[in-house]
DNA sequence: TTGACAGGTAACTATTTGGTTACCTATAGT
DNA sequence: ACTATAGGTAACCAAATAGTTACCTGTCAA
């Protein structure tokens, strides 16, 4: 699973928005996530061949179909690259801090 | 603090590298900088500047230099966008798991 | 067995991005 | 005062990237 791989994958907010698609819901076929996108399928498939050469998208055939899945491991290896034992606690508490005082704003 | 500065910023083997010097050791200058990357000091500017505007990077000039430190905030925001308190344990324990095989290995 | 649907390949184009050289500004120390 | 050091701006170039159109393959269902 190359480093590199996955964040040249994240960075393109289209795949990221397909990431997103995947995380509120699985298994999505390659025309479902297509209708969710301003883009033609081709754009779409190309995106998740990234998403998928990266390991943050795995892929299963059901007949015709092929299937995503978000698999979310590289993302918590980029999480801890920068975010020790140490500091994780202090800055998930800052985070939810954060959080509160938009969703109260 | 825009998403897509963050996402881009991390696209980058040598603004990650830049990243992880931070991670290890705060507060360098950028000729510090400079010096463990095989590259002109204006790219290394450059590099620096996007990691800023991302907010991944703070800084504070004392006198004619200029230190950076590492803000590991927006790392921990791009967990949480794919990873919810459900599933942390498990991705957890399952990089875990993969990082014990491999250090043993 | 034929038509419709789901997915895939190839070739091309416009834009973005990473890096350079050349030149400029500000602070420290002797 | 003046020289070395730390940082900054502008203009430019080569390579990578996101997206397109046109065409091809495989599977389901009547």
């Amino acid at each position: 699973m190359d480093d590199n791989l996955v964040f040249r994958a994240l960075a393109d907010p289209t795949r990221r928005l397909l990431l997103d698609l995947l995380f509120e819901r699985d298994a999505r076929s390659l025309s479902d996530l297509e209708s969710h996108v301003e883009m033609t399928r081709i754009g779409v498939m190309k995106h998740l061949r990234l998403l998928e050469a990266a390991g943050l998208v795995v892929t299963r055939r059901f007949g015709r179909e092929k299937r995503h899945y978000l698999n979310p491991v590289p993302i918590r290896l980029i999480h801890d690259r920068w975010i020790d034992k140490y500091t994780e606690r202090r800055v998930a508490a800052l985070v939810n801090l954060k959080k509160t005082l938009e969703t109260t704003k």
